[in-house]
This record gives C-alpha cells, sequence and structure tokens, in this order.
DNA sequence: CGCAGAATTAACCAAATGGTTAAACCTAAT
DNA sequence: ATTAGGTTTAACCATTTGGTTAATTCTGCG
C-alpha cells in the first residue's frame, strides 16, 4: 500500500517542494536578495504555506543553510580523516572536492558569504555539531616532513593551499574569464582542467628541496 | 577664490560623506542588504539628500562599484603587464596583492558576488575599460617553460592558482579558522604570513621536475 | 454520507523601504 | 537688507514585503 507513512522526507510532498525552492532561491540570491513571494512562486504554491511549513522567512533560511552545511562539511571529513597516505588522501581530495563544486556551483559563495554576514550566529546554530578534525592530516604532514618526504611546510596552511586552488576559481570564474580575456567555451575547457593542474600544483609545491644547481643543460 | 569649481572631490563634501557611507554599507552588506536610510545615518544627513546627489540607489550603488574595480584593476595591471623578470614579478604581486587585501577585507567578498548576481551588467557598465592585458605575463611563463627552467605549466592555470591562494584566504576566513579549528589571534597570526606561504608554495610548485630517486635517506 | 482535521487559498495587514515634495535654511552677490 | 540659488530637512507617498486570518477545499474514516 503506497500511503504516505514512509520516514523519507516524503518526495515532492508541498514541504519539500518548498524546501527545494527555497534552496535554490536562498542559495542564490542570499537571505536578503530572496523574497517569500518568489519562493512560492517557483514551489508553485500559496505564499502562505510557506509559513504554515515553516514559520518565517529566518526559519526557512536557516533550515537550508544547515542542509547546506550539513552536506558540504561531512564529504570533506571523510577524505581529511582517513587513514590513506598523505599523497593519495591530496589526490582524493582534490579530485572529489572539485567534483563536489562543479556540480554546485552556487554552494561556495553562498556559504562564505552568509558566514561572513552572520558568523556568530553561523557558529552557534548552523554548524554541524562534528567539525572534520584536521588532527590526523597535521599529523601525517609532519611525518613526512621529519621524514624528508615533503618539503617544510606547515600543515595549516598546506590546507589551506588546497582548498583555496580548489574553490576559488570557480568562485571567481567571471573575474577570471574577465582578467584572462576568454569566452564561456574558453572558461570551461579550464575549469574542467582544474582537477589535474590543482593535483599537480599541489604535488609540485610539495617536492622536497634539492639545491637547484644547474637546470636540465 | 574658492569657489566650487575645482575638479577634486571636495574632501569631506556632503557628495563625499554620501559616498564614503555608501562605499562602507554596500562593500559589506551588498545592493540588496544596504538600506538607504542607514547610508543616510552613517553619513550623518537626511535621506532625501541622497537622492539630491545620486538620483537613485541604483545610481549610487553603481557609483561605488565603479570606483571598488577602478581602484582594484589597476594595481594588478601594473604588475601584470611589467617587464619584471618571472620569479620577481610573482613575488612581487603576491607580496602586494596580499597586502591590498588585508587592508580592505571586504572588498574581495563584495566583488565576486556582485558579479556573480549581474554579470552582464558588470562586464558592460562597470568595468574599467583598461583590463589587464595577460599576454607579457603569459610570453614570460611560456618562454621559462621552454627554456626548462620551470616546470610546463598553463600560464592561465598559474595566474588563477595565484590569485586563488591569495584572495581566498581571506574570502574564507571565518570559514577556514572553524575547519582549523582557530582562534581569531591564531587566524590572523596565520594570515600574516600568507605572503611569505604563497611565495615559497607556488615558487616550489614552479620548480622544473628532476625525476624523483630516492629522498634524502 | 458526513464529519474532523489537515492542507490550501484569497484577502488582508502592518512595517519597512525607496523615493518625492514643499518648505526652511544658508550663503554669497547685489 | 534683499534676493536668488544651491543645500538641507521634515513630512509624506506608493510599493514591496513578511506575515496573518478566516474561509474553502481536500482527505481519510467511522
Amino acid at each position: 500500500m503506497d500511503k504516505k507513512e514512509n520516514t523519507t522526507p516524503d518526495q515532492d510532498s508541498t514541504e519539500q517542494k518548498i524546501f527545494d525552492a527555497a534552496h535554490e532561491i536562498f542559495t542564490q540570491k542570499g537571505m536578503d536578495g530572496a523574497k517569500m513571494q518568489e519562493i512560492a512562486d517557483k514551489a508553485g504554491i500559496n505564499k502562505a504555506l510557506l509559513h504554515y511549513y515553516y514559520r518565517s522567512k529566518e526559519k526557512l533560511y536557516e533550515a537550508v543553510v544547515k542542509a547546506v552545511m550539513a552536506k558540504a562539511l561531512p564529504t570533506v571529513r571523510q577524505v581529511i580523516e582517513s587513514e590513506l597516505p598523505l599523497e593519495e588522501k591530496i589526490t582524493r581530495f582534490i579530485d572529489f572536492y572539485i567534483g563536489l563544486i562543479s556540480k554546485n556551483t552556487f554552494i561556495p559563495l553562498f556559504i562564505i558569504s552568509e558566514i561572513n554576514k552572520h558568523p556568530d550566529h553561523f557558529f552557534e546554530n548552523v554548524m554541524p555539531r562534528q567539525l572534520p578534525q584536521p588532527e590526523i592530516f597535521f599529523r601525517q604532514v609532519q611525518e613526512e616532513v621529519a621524514a624528508g618526504k615533503i618539503r617544510p611546510i606547515d600543515p595549516r596552511h598546506l590546507i589551506i593551499n588546497i582548498i583555496s586552488l580548489c574553490i576559488f576559481p570557480f568562485l571567481g570564474k567571471p573575474l577570471m574569464r574577465m582578467l584572462l580575456g576568454l569566452s564561456p567555451e574558453e572558461m570551461k575547457k579550464l575549469l574542467d582542467q582544474r582537477k589535474q593542474e590543482v593535483t599537480s600544483f599541489v604535488l609540485a609545491g610539495l617536492k622536497p628541496v634539492q639545491q637547484p644547481e644547474s637546470p636540465i643543460p
């Protein structure tokens, strides 16, 4: 019998339609730019229903933010906290993370924007309790540095570098296009190469220093 | 005679006070988040004066955006288009750019956000006519690659990498803090090290490949 | 059927917000 | 001092917007 008793959040129930619409609008326009009427329209329902299911704009917004964060962070955790060898961990992280971003173009800017506007609120109410634990990664880096397998680097900077190289090109896509004078197609091609490029750039940047005698003659 | 005929924008004239207030509010809250009343309050004047000098919110906003872009881009140009040797050019660019960003924390997010919301409008109305010409830089990179002085790399990716490493850590500061579990002081310290860190990371990432035999035993 | 409770809607409300207006206020030149 | 023109303001206006209400429709069930 196909009643509606299952625990899954009722695929395409009204509530779900509202949430989906809100997700789209909020992530693209932010809290201030989003209008309740627009969300209702996109969901194909009456505006009053928004308040019937989610009491206020803030509540609805918060639901979206929480969902976004709850989806984005564990993926990072999973890779960061694993016990893979460092190089493979880095490779996988880049592959995975860039893949994620290219399928959710608006999310990074959304997170960054909103976290900047209400940092305190974010830290207190929105953050998933289970933050990634970078300690394993830190230790790995320190070990490999000590073993001379990679050049000395502060693991925190390394994480920052990797994440910057993954996220920013998508964030700044229009800016980069303009700066480099690229057509949309050229830009797309370039972004498609980022997995490869970031991986080799980071690994190259980690090679242990050999005294730079004379380059290949 | 000190009429008001000079070309300089009348230091702390009413118009200037309005512009300054608008600059602060708009860059921090974006077009949607900014309220005319708040700008008027910050400027210490009546709201009607905003419309007396700048006819509408959009006009005022546009004035701010144009000013921001007109200030941000030439600095990039200057370094990019110079004929300095590649390594020094990169070093200087990083030093200069990170310096600029740390003194104008809100600007990058502002530019990125607004360019993403109205890309067409940006490209048509707001962009300074004089875009940086990356050709010189491209050529330099290609030459050094050909000479075996740096490992093979697409110059466009190199620019993207450098800019990502410079800008993103400041954009994503709260996010990074959270991810790494750092106090505000620790985070500040880390950001203060970015000039050094980015420079060595990029230069390391450009070292020509020596076949990785056995690491130092 | 008929009824209870949930779902949905049209109409409405109050506050916020961008923008206007007409009057008041300078200030410099007559 | 008077006046003309730019500057500034308080009061006002129209629209937008988040939110509410009361009535209507829908749905399952005895």
